[in-house]
DNA sequence: GTCGTTGTCAACCATTCGGTTGAGGAGCCG
DNA sequence: CGGCTCCTCAACCGAATGGTTGACAACGAC
């Protein structure tokens, strides 16, 4: 299984489907059955979306009579960004860095083709 | 398929041993081989994983003899971002503003019976 | 009470996914 | 050339996924 939250997280708005409830919610909240009208799945499949939504932290279900009216989470949304921040900057600098590392890199050896690879291991 | 480059991205990362490939990516380029090394999972295995997050966009390869350096790609993560911002704003708007007004502007179109829920439909 | 609505649970099916092993292509080195 | 390294492709396997249908619990309406 998925584990932790993130894999979850990232899981289920991997499905389009999902992502689109997703977007829908964010307008207002919605019961199962007016998730489910949009698409021409059955209402069960709505449901285990929902469900999945759910697990993640995404969304949240309260009683309404027979009705479950979904809500969207906003909080879950930070996890992610946060680790999509780090990695972003991460890399980004790297990437700016690219300029001083290559004009060493020229300046230190001539085209010998790889002698010593690996800059991976950086820091 | 997933189809969508979005859906990609979202299911690549949720895997997390692709997310930890991209932390360590983050730090620096590695070839197939250095990423493959901090796992206990064959070589194939972590290709594939490489394979997922290139065709996610994350990633991408280039050629040094036998090596495949992978380089993260740090552009999509923007792509991401702004799908998540879209709808995390929206939530959170929604929510410091509370249902109040929502529930008052919705309170006519109210369908025969139960008058009493919430702000579900979206148009 | 009975009926209709709403949603979930359970079982099933097809597909996808992450892993394996085996084969082999590409490229350096001796 | 032959051998070694690095990596990918192909086939396979078990588990998870997204969908279906059928049953049924919960609840308001009659």
């Amino acid at each position: 299984m998925a584990a932790d939250q993130l894999s979850r997280v990232f899981a289920a708005l991997a499905d389009p489907t999902r992502r689109d409830m997703v977007a829908r919610l964010a307008v207002g909240d919605a019961t199962v059955g007016e998730l489910a009208d949009p698409y021409d799945v059955s209402v069960q499949a709505v449901s285990k979306h929902v469900k999945v939504l759910t697990d993640a932290g995404l969304v949240s279900q309260t009683k309404d009579a027979q009705r479950r009216p979904c809500h969207l989470e906003a909080e879950v949304f930070d996890l992610m960004t946060k680790w999509i921040e780090r990695y972003r900057q991460q890399a980004q600098e790297r990437y700016d860095r690219l300029d001083a590392v290559l004009a060493e890199m020229r300046d230190d050896e001539r085209p010998t083709k790889h002698r010593n690879r690996k800059q991976g291991a950086a820091s």
